[in-house]
DNA sequence: TATTGTTATACTCTATAACTATA
DNA sequence: TATAGTTATAGAGTATAACAATA
């Protein structure tokens, strides 16, 4: 067989149209980023769910389940699980909401900002290596470029 | 219920840690991309994935099924289901490959050209609609600086 | 009457194992 | 002996429905 003849299937679909469609290029970086992400939180055993989940509450403030849902694209029924997986380890706690008491406003421990924070450093070495060719800063100018196109949802 | 102290949860994640990170921001603005393509891929009876595997085919290069579970991150089983269908809608053939019989060659219809431009166009649209802010020659620089950080795995 | 969280469950999607044909 | 594709099925993940408590 003329294996000459046959390029690799990452290098075909970078030809391809498929190649030039931010839909496409998104999605790869976004799963090569999940992927790697994933594989490092095992040494904190955290995914990478629960390590968004810690970050988002790592700075102190107190959102509900259903703010968690919706920045996580998740079902309800999921978060359930998510925190109070969490809770049992001591990373995060759940208290009824003084302003709704049908919330649970959800507060990290100590624990658990001294884990997320071990696992911020894992996570930014991960961007580091998949942005080989970016500087700091134009790591920081991508990042501003992403927050432009879409300002959250 | 003190409605003006609460911010939103899309602000709050922007804010918070989780917001700074690559990590997130690209899944968001994944999760954008995937959403409202697969809304108007509607129109055209497709799904994104669909679309993907015709768009790679699209220029006239002809992978086999082994490739396209490669490119897309799929198991191989999963890609009989996806090109069956396809080729049930007469949009592309699967040919026994002669360099390998083992192998099928997945090889785009006129059908299949047709509908995948029409397709492509209503794409483009939600890329324009994504990235407002950016003119076309920003959208090119971005995808220049997304192949850049990483060039297809 | 609507919303938050919860549980149980149905559903969908993905991964696995076993197989055929070919290399 | 290994690989491409296929099928059937197991497993994981997600969504749905019904409910309790609160607004």
């Amino acid at each position: 067989m003329d294996l000459s003849s046959r390029i690799s299937p990452a290098k075909a679909a970078q030809e391809s149209p498929l190649g030039g469609q931010l839909l496409f290029v998104l999605s790869q970086l976004q799963h090569q980023f999940h992927i790697r992400t994933q594989a490092v939180l095992t040494e904190v055993d955290l995914d990478v769910r629960q390590y968004c989940a810690l970050a988002f509450i790592a700075d102190g403030h107190t959102p509900t389940q259903h703010d968690l849902a919706h920045i996580l694209h998740l079902d309800p029924s999921q978060v359930v699980t998510l925190t109070k997986g969490l809770e049992a380890r001591q990373l995060l706690k759940r208290k009824t909401a003084e302003q709704d008491r049908r919330a649970k406003a959800l507060a990290i421990t100590a624990e658990g900002r001294t884990l997320y924070e071990e696992a911020e450093g894992l996570v930014s070495e991960v961007e580091a290596s998949l942005t080989p060719a970016l500087s700091r800063r134009d790591r920081n100018a991508l990042r501003a470029i992403l927050h432009r196109i879409v300002p959250f949802s």
